[in-house]
DNA sequence: TGTACATCAGTGAACGCGCGTTCACTGATGTAC
DNA sequence: TGTACATCAGTGAACGCGCGTTCACTGATGTAC
């Protein structure tokens, strides 16, 4: 019944940050909804940054298991169709959980740090976004290298180490300003500055990643 | 002095949002600090929003100033460095300004809508990036254009006038992209997402943006 | 089966804090005659 | 030149609110003998 009351304590917690957004997010006010003295929300988490960073971790690991999901039951040999489906699936769940995506893809909550266990988590986008660049890598469809610079050089290896890839450097880069780009467009869209710029945003967003897997070389 | 006093309000709240965000900005916070009582902040602000607001619009003023200014002391035949000088002014001023920064790129502040006030101010960038777009076009530099869904075509007449540019429709996608990728790069920068990834965050920027600029069709 | 005890989830009052906004006011300055 | 008045920037107290966190406590439950 501890866990129970635990993701219960969640549950409302994500409510509020859905209505308030996380600056706003109160100890308080979740526990008056659940009728229980604010003191007893202590029990389950010994300070609001420690409830912050379970939603942290939690969100990650929401959209990491839906971009897992949308990949897993695409084509496996339609490499343009799986890499929309991440895409697709990145975007459709940040417009499902806007301030789930906020928490973790906008501006940093002042005054809370994020502890090294959200890491995790957060790879898990990432990580699926590699393994498509490591079978176009293979199959040596990519498009010709353009030169990296060598101060790059000992980041872009311990990445594609962490990654657990064996692809080359400049698909590396590629694939970082691939997640730059998707991270890019949603939070564009979410946070207003494409509002009466454009209407229809899941076409326009079809069109850029389309045109973001060739740049990157999917084919 | 009324004029002044005004400024150094917003001066005071400026260095206030630079410790502590926007969430917590707090008008008697800003007057303790200008020593006077906080009902006197109201002579000059009628409200917290009307603050920030003249905030908001303060910073992207100001953000176009700088990117006005580095783009005309570049020479004119190199459309090449004017790409760069206008994405490089953009990641200097955030990262010289990164709470003002996050105030107009980061999410948007709970509880505040911004009024349209603020879109002549916003608008001076893409206006920027825009001039060069079209003196490409002009030259007829562009790579083949790829087709553009008819959904989108309205929306992408009506901007290409309200930026007063005469710009094809492909181009005009390509320079969204252009625009979206550089505040992509710049958040996942300034909001940690590139934390332990990225070390020379200068030398991958200048890489990142180089590859955009082929990307669109900057020679 | 019955008693003594330990555990611990949850209580409720309190501490000390800060906030936005209102309102009747003071008192210096400038203006009109 | 001197008086009466209007203006209005700034005051300070108050309203009503919410917050995170602590702490001594209650009282139900489960366990050991």
């Amino acid at each position: 019944m501890r866990v129970e009351l635990t993701a219960e304590i969640k549950r409302v917690a994500r409510e509020h940050l859905a209505s308030d957004g996380a600056a706003a997010l109160s100890l308080r006010a979740v526990a008056r909804e659940l009728d229980m003295a604010s003191s007893a929300v202590y029990r389950y988490f010994s300070s609001r940054d420690e409830l912050l960073t379970a939603l942290i971790v939690d969100a990650y690991n929401s959209l990491g298991e839906a971009v897992e999901a949308a990949e897993a039951s695409t084509r496996r040999k339609d490499m343009r169709k799986r890499w929309g489906s991440i895409c697709h699936a990145i975007r459709d769940w940040a417009r499902a959980n806007p301030h789930e995506y906020a928490l973790i893809y906008g501006s940093p909550v002042p005054g809370y740090a994020a502890p090294p266990d959200t890491i995790a988590a957060a790879i898990r986008v990432p990580l699926a976004m590699t393994t498509i660049l490591g079978e176009i890598d293979a199959a040596e469809t990519s498009p010709p290298a353009r030169p990296v610079p060598s101060r790059l050089r000992a980041d872009l290896d311990a990445l594609i180490a962490t990654l657990g890839s064996t692809i080359s450097q400049d698909l590396m880069i590629r694939g970082l300003m691939a997640w730059t780009y998707v991270f890019g467009a949603i939070s564009f869209e979410l946070f207003g500055h494409r509002h009466n710029v454009v209407h229809d945003h899941e076409t326009f967003f079809s069109v850029e990643i389309d045109r973001i897997a060739t740049f990157v070389g999917v084919q």
